[in-house]
DNA sequence: TGGATCCTACGACGCTTGTCGTAATAACGC
DNA sequence: GCGTTATTACGACAAGCGTCGTAGGATCCA
């Protein structure tokens, strides 16, 4: 029944987004961030805060009777990576036509967005040039 | 374990985005142009082609003793969809800056496309101006 | 007619993730 | 010390998807 699977709400990456963004944080904090206004239970943010644990990417440290999570790796190296296989899936099969999508799509959740993309194309060709 | 959710291989999106390139296609056809590349048995292509069917995102028409799949939903209707949850979500919490891995990203698929990128850009911003 | 082939139908399993619930443990106030 | 409260630990369940395997119907060819 789901449309073409809209990749659900990805609650676990926000979570990790969220810690990267606070520096450290509780699972009390991440929950009032997070879980409180997605009308989650206090356990399921702990729980998915575990699994973030157990994988790897974040670390945590005794502060009184709870823990304190902070990042094991850079957002910039994960976003990277996200970000390559995320426009590669996007751009797929027809990369040429699938820009504009793209391009749209920025547009579409901030216009005032294409001012920075073109900065950063522009950036980027210069840097290349010559290679 | 999984580093950090590289979201699979999308086997399903690869199918019907098969479906569409090709305008419409026997089971064996994808099989051939996806499954055998991937290493996959046929009832696995099958199984993904009978799930999309499920779903109401293709159909088919019966030839001879096989079908024939068609898709059911436009590519671009579906692809923009997807283009803009998937730079939502990306571009997410620090969209500026992220703006600029998205061009990283673009590039390092394919450095040409930075062209294509720069012209869209143009093309959007000119056809937005003065709004 | 009987076997080899091809195709579909569909059940099964494993893993991931969202989502809880319950139990255990530690801390705090009286 | 005891009950209340915050926290973690963890088992459980559902759903989605990748992945097969097997069953059974149709087809074709000696």
């Amino acid at each position: 029944m789901t449309p073409f699977r809209l990749p659900a709400d990805d609650l676990e990456y926000s979570v990790l987004a969220e810690i990267w963004r606070l520096g450290s944080a509780s699972v009390r904090q991440l929950h009032e961030s997070l879980g409180v206004p997605a009308n989650l239970v206090y356990t399921t943010t702990a729980k998915v805060v575990d699994r973030l644990r157990e994988k790897g990417l974040i670390q945590r440290q005794r502060r009184g009777q709870a823990f304190i999570y902070r990042p094991r790796i850079a957002a910039e190296e994960v976003e990277r990576a996200r970000a390559r296989s995320t426009v590669t899936r996007l751009l797929g099969s027809t990369p040429r036509a699938a820009v504009a999508t793209l391009v749209e799509a920025v547009e579409s959740l901030d216009p005032g967005l294409l001012e920075e993309l073109e900065r950063a194309v522009a950036e980027r060709r210069r840097t290349t040039r010559g290679t």
